[in-house]
DNA sequence: TGCAATAGGGCTAAATTGGTCCCTATGTGA
DNA sequence: TCACATAGGGACCAATTTAGCCCTATTGCA
């Protein structure tokens, strides 16, 4: 476990919100559990480019913030299934305004990450 | 300047979303100009927490992703105005709601984060 | 003269995040 | 028997982000 060298800043909303929702797949992973895709291999089919591992991380930290919880099904094969609490569910229409600003932004979006973009492919 | 090694993923909005927004400090910037701090030294006493140099990186990715745009007035000492531009603009009640969010819910995400913190503070 | 404010870039190091590889365990189908 | 699916964790390394320090230049104030 890593274990922080700095004190995070917690006093604005965006401060806090930062602490929740920062992490490459976080807002997507909450978007597809809320979309119904509620077991790991279901959530690391519909996100291939996250490896396995950071998944699994991520849903840990959702998990201990509270946005997410589990049901560990006692069965084998292992079945689990997360789903949104209640206070991951109201989050859902804060991500769902994210989304369709950038939806709507798209083309021009793409094209201004693109021509920043500063990548020099490796051998 | 640094050189990305790896092609980010741009597929969905969120996908672009995270590469405008990610930055420690970018919401706040944008927020605090739209509320009328557009001076850099101001938005640095805004944000204390933040480094000089790194306020000054992250305004200027905002700037090349179209956000905001700046004023230099050729005077001396130097005067410089950042504005938001009508996409910038665009994005303020997105950010709205997101502060609205967690202000809404400061208390509960202040014991939570804490709660799961990881945190040695160095002699 | 000496120091603060103003804006900002270069360089390097530290902190944080993400990814790879490997290991546990068990049931099912080829 | 071997491969695959299932869920997940440890060790370790790579990529990325943030911070710290120093330098430019000019005006005004003590």
């Amino acid at each position: 476990m890593y274990e922080r060298k700095t004190m995070p800043n917690l006093q604005c909303g965006l401060d806090l919100m930062g602490e929740v929702l920062y992490g490459k797949w976080k807002m997507r992973l909450l978007w597809f559990i809320h979309q119904g895709f509620q077991r790991p291999s279901e959530l690391q089919r519909k996100i291939p480019d996250a490896s396995r591992r950071v998944l699994n991380v991520q849903l840990k930290e959702l998990e201990s913030h509270e946005l997410v919880a589990k049901v560990i099904y006692p069965v084998l094969p292992p079945k689990v299934e997360y789903y949104l609490t209640d206070f991951g569910q109201s989050l859902i229409p804060v991500i769902g305004a994210i989304g369709q600003w950038a939806d709507q932004h798209e083309e021009r979006l793409r094209m201004l990450i693109v021509k920043n973009l500063e990548f020099s492919p490796q051998s």
